[in-house]
DNA sequence: TAGTGGTCTAGACCACGAG
DNA sequence: TCGTGGTCTAGACCACTAT
């Protein structure tokens, strides 16, 4: 039984207005008595799914005169908002493939250990996997995991060549967030012949630490992926 | 009279602990009754407190076990999160200075306008700003602000050639979150000559629509940014 | 089973915005 | 002044985790 939370029902129930249009762009929603009345919750309730809309950006609130939808066309497509952590490609009508080039065990070296407060040389998993979008090279990536984390990982074990969606299914482990430090690089020889692009063409090179849900570090990568394939990004104040 | 309300001393308190150290990393937190009564609060009151704490990745819940430290050094060293929405660039101990190229008044190049939510054509004041660090180039800087939002911005009127800071003291305008596209490339003779930097070398190309309070859009930006001055982010699945 | 967090109630008073 | 959102109470029951 999946047992859903009001506030969740209301919180969905105003997004999907908003999405059709029901609820227009700066429309002003009912206040919040209004609304407590017509879900028939209580006003804290209510103003638990309003925080939710709030946080994504799709109402905007106004002490003393209401709560708004956002002056914002995101609706529909979310391309702003970063992808779903399985891909820093977008792929909207777009068929990724991955190409697992290395998958071995290593003592982690001492950036990697670092970046997953690991002690130097424990064993980690080491990946390096070239990303296609239509067939087309579009990133390189270097990841490591510790071995505790995800122990006799495989290359026929990985789902779709996908790390994320390996570590969500095979070890139940869900990621939450990561940092990332991003830059420009110029590709190396052997980057751009994988990636079938000049050499010295200029890359944007990221390097990120994710997190688990009960803040882990489960993952540390470096990447560096083809301008033809930005990132999407959100930043709050 | 600041009114600071309950869950904001708590909230307040408890980030204290956790950076002094009194609560350790991965320190299991009193229970949510257990600091009620502690602060003689409810325990809405509490978890209103603990919303925000879990937020900002300083605590992580588990139901029917309790809250917990997160297992995480960020403390003191913000370096992770972005920087102030002044600038891009990590100002730590650097002096960051900035030179305005070009300010002037034009309608909206196409991009712009839609970037912006404007019809064409309307009046923008477009800036063009060399940022420097420690005296050393890092950043060009190309802006567009609808001049209706900024009207009657002079080169002598922004603060230290900051536009967020001068948006925000000279005209009230807080922004709170950005949405940005980041890619690399190979910079042109022009920028290269600029930045100092050898021309075709590679930089981190930004562009950026800032929003203000009301989800308005305030700011259109391009930038290219030296990698010696990588971007610094946090994602949230 | 006991203790914890997750959800929810039915009110209350305050602070802010607009007329 | 009046309606709005911001904060807060003192409980309640449920769902999950660990023992």
């Amino acid at each position: 039984m999946a047992r859903i939370p009001m506030y969740r029902l209301i919180e969905d129930d105003l997004a999907a207005q908003i999405a059709t249009g029901e609820l227009d762009v700066e429309a002003k929603l009912p206040s919040e008595h209004e609304l407590a009345e017509r879900y028939g919750v209580s006003r804290m309730t209510v103003r638990q799914a309003l925080d939710r809309l709030e946080s994504v950006h799709l109402i905007v609130r106004h002490q003393g005169s209401g709560n708004f939808v956002s002056p914002l066309q995101v609706r529909g497509r979310r391309l702003t908002h970063l992808t779903s952590f399985t891909d820093d490609l977008m792929g909207v009508n777009r068929k990724v493939d991955t190409v697992v080039i290395k998958l071995e065990i290593v003592p982690a070296p001492g950036a990697v250990a670092d970046g997953l407060h690991l002690k130097p040389a424990q064993a980690v998993n080491h990946f390096e996997r070239l990303r296609t979008v239509d067939g087309v090279p579009a990133a390189l990536q270097e990841s490591w995991v510790p071995y505790a984390v995800a122990p006799g990982l495989t290359r026929e074990g990985m789902i779709d060549g996908s790390l994320y969606r390996t570590l969500r299914h095979r070890y139940g482990i869900q990621l939450q967030w990561a940092d990332q430090i991003i830059t420009a690089v110029q590709l190396t020889t052997y980057q751009s012949e994988l990636l079938e692009a000049a050499s010295g063409s200029a890359a944007l090179s990221t390097r990120r630490t994710a997190f688990g849900r009960n803040g882990q570090a489960v993952e540390f990568a470096d990447s560096w992926t083809l301008p033809q394939f930005p990132l999407y990004t959100r930043i709050d104040a």
